[in-house]
DNA sequence: GATGAATGAGTTTTCATTCAT
DNA sequence: CATGAATGAAAACTCATTCAT
């Protein structure tokens, strides 16, 4: 069945050059700048092709998404390895970095990821629904997950979701505020880190 | 001149009316399903009549936006009335309340929000741009204002600006969870105004 | 029955003025500019008034159309004032220059004639059709009663319509490269003189 | 490659088809009643489909007009084949006789391009007054290269460009006569040739 | 599997004309 | 007479999706 199994890699690698080629394209023309006819320019493939490969556009958009998350999951774990258990100060401060440093390498994801999860909340679509929700639990398991490696879980004052959700929700704004807000200045991952670890911590 | 005026004020009730029917259409099919014809058909207007009081699609988003950003920051102002002055944690507590309480109000308007400002980071689009800043600017001006009522702006460990940021970030976190993330707990404003309070202040 | 004349008076005076007005925004925006909306509040009326005083757009565009070709007859008729009978040569570079004259200095209203006596083919405007027929008429008329005066009509090749045909052929050309074809030169009234002459005279 | 070949043919032809049914929309509605829809339902495709041949509907009405003057210039340029070299009264017969019979046998594709080359003055379509000035540009080309083969340039005048100008005033001027100014007599070619060689022969 | 031509409903916007006041 | 708000049909253009080849 060696030719079956050949087929099989040969589709999965076509999904994720199709994929790459979605997130190029958003890269180069923003969101709504995404249309399936650059897709499959950019992928090389005809239009009808993109179709065999994926449900709809909305398909194809929640697996740019997962791949995006997917990304900025596996470059969390990584820092795991290269902080020391038990420096807490320094291990958030790796952790926040890495996310700044993620969304500041991709702007344009960061207002992507913003557009999907918003246009997620419509009724009707309630399969993307589920993206968001499925999303925002996997990144809280990884961030507890790297707070129980550092060995602070217990020292916070709050529940770990709870924690989780401050620390993003500190750094997310300011990634925000410099993307559309008109913040100019650099983002102090010490400050960040300082201001959150105050206010978790027992 | 009553006549004058009568036309005037039936003018502004008109317009007012437009943006109403625009809030109810996001609120009942998102952001993406806002169309002229829908608003129109809200309204009880032909497409038409929208042009007389608004020049183009993308100025009447701007200021469905602006009426509820005007309505948040008047609760906003209003809570100061509210609360004694000195009082820093009463006082972070009901701004706080505030800001959760306007956005649990009209959900559909937080993701609303999300998606103006986002879209604003398109190129293209560099008049809505100034809005996305411009509300920046106006929400940090009044939570700054209210530190100051509160007598707390100096005993903040870091600048106005980014304490500000800090806590819109906690706040807007948890409601993005909430709202998207399938966080079904209550928002506890007592713990959120705990841990913004020990992270910012001395 | 005074007050029924007054009335008269200062209808056709609001005519004239609408009419000045329509002018105006040709003369500013082109003839595909003109709006009901633009004239009305040159003229300083409500849209609604211009339907006093019109039947349509496409009526007063007809009625704009011939106060035109009032003025330019009117020139031309002024100029036999000027030259003496009997010198053709001069008489005829000065009806020339009269007519280049006209339409130079009002460019726009050259295009706008094109536009209106080619709009007018259509079959389904007989009214306009009719005025594109009674204009040529009316030049014609004017032209070979000049021609009449000069006292050059007996020697002519060709009929008095078919010379003034040539004539006016001539000028247009020159003036339509001049609008639109890109040419350059001063217009050279001497030349075209000449040449009209040299083939036309016996 | 066949089936490569075979898809640009069909695609050429589409293209041509779609500027045969713009023609004849054009031919029964005039240029003001020309409009995608029309375009779409004659040439019996959707108007998204227009829209995969031609970018614009500037560009198709650009594209049908240079359909139409590239019959039209062969039409001149095949009459040379046919005239002797040397008998320039004959010659200029026949070209203006080809023009004549051009404009006649498809008298709505006149005032067309009366339109088009008028609408070309719009300060705002600057790309379609390349195609005014390029055009004529042509025309004369072509009819200088009709004097030069007949061998008479030398013999004018007036400079070659200038000269043309003279020749196609006159007939335009004719033409429009009969199909808006209500001439309703044969045009007589053998007139115009006379006037218009003794004008412009030294 | 792959193609890409074709669809058609949808979008925003304009503007001559009407009509209640 | 005069107003100007409202209409509504029409315009150009887009794009996710389908389907014959």
């Amino acid at each position: 069945m060696s030719t079956k199994e050949r087929r099989e890699r040969e589709k999965r690698q076509r999904r994720e050059s199709i994929l790459r080629a979605a997130l190029e394209v958003i890269r180069e023309e923003g969101y709504s700048g995404l249309s399936i006819d650059k897709v499959a320019e950019k992928a090389e493939l005809s239009k009808g092709a993109i179709y065999l490969y994926f449900e709809s556009k909305e398909n194809l958009i929640i697996e740019v998404f997962w791949m995006l998350m997917g990304e900025l999951l596996e470059r969390i774990k990584a820092v795991i390895q290269q902080v020391p258990q038990g420096d807490v100060e320094k291990g958030v401060k790796s952790l926040i970095k890495v996310i700044v440093d993620f969304y500041c390498s991709q702007q344009k994801f960061f207002v992507f990821m913003h557009h999907t999860v918003s246009a997620a909340s419509d009724e009707t679509l309630k399969g993307i629904n589920k993206t968001a929700v499925e999303y925002n639990r996997k990144v809280n398991e990884t961030i507890i997950n790297f707070f129980k490696y550092l060995g602070c879980e217990k020292e916070f004052r709050y529940p770990p979701v709870e924690t989780s959700y401050a620390m993003r929700g500190i750094v997310i704004q300011f990634l925000t505020a410099k993307f559309f807000g008109g913040y100019e200045k650099e983002i102090d991952v010490d400050m960040l880190t300082d201001i959150f670890l105050r206010g978790a911590l027992k």
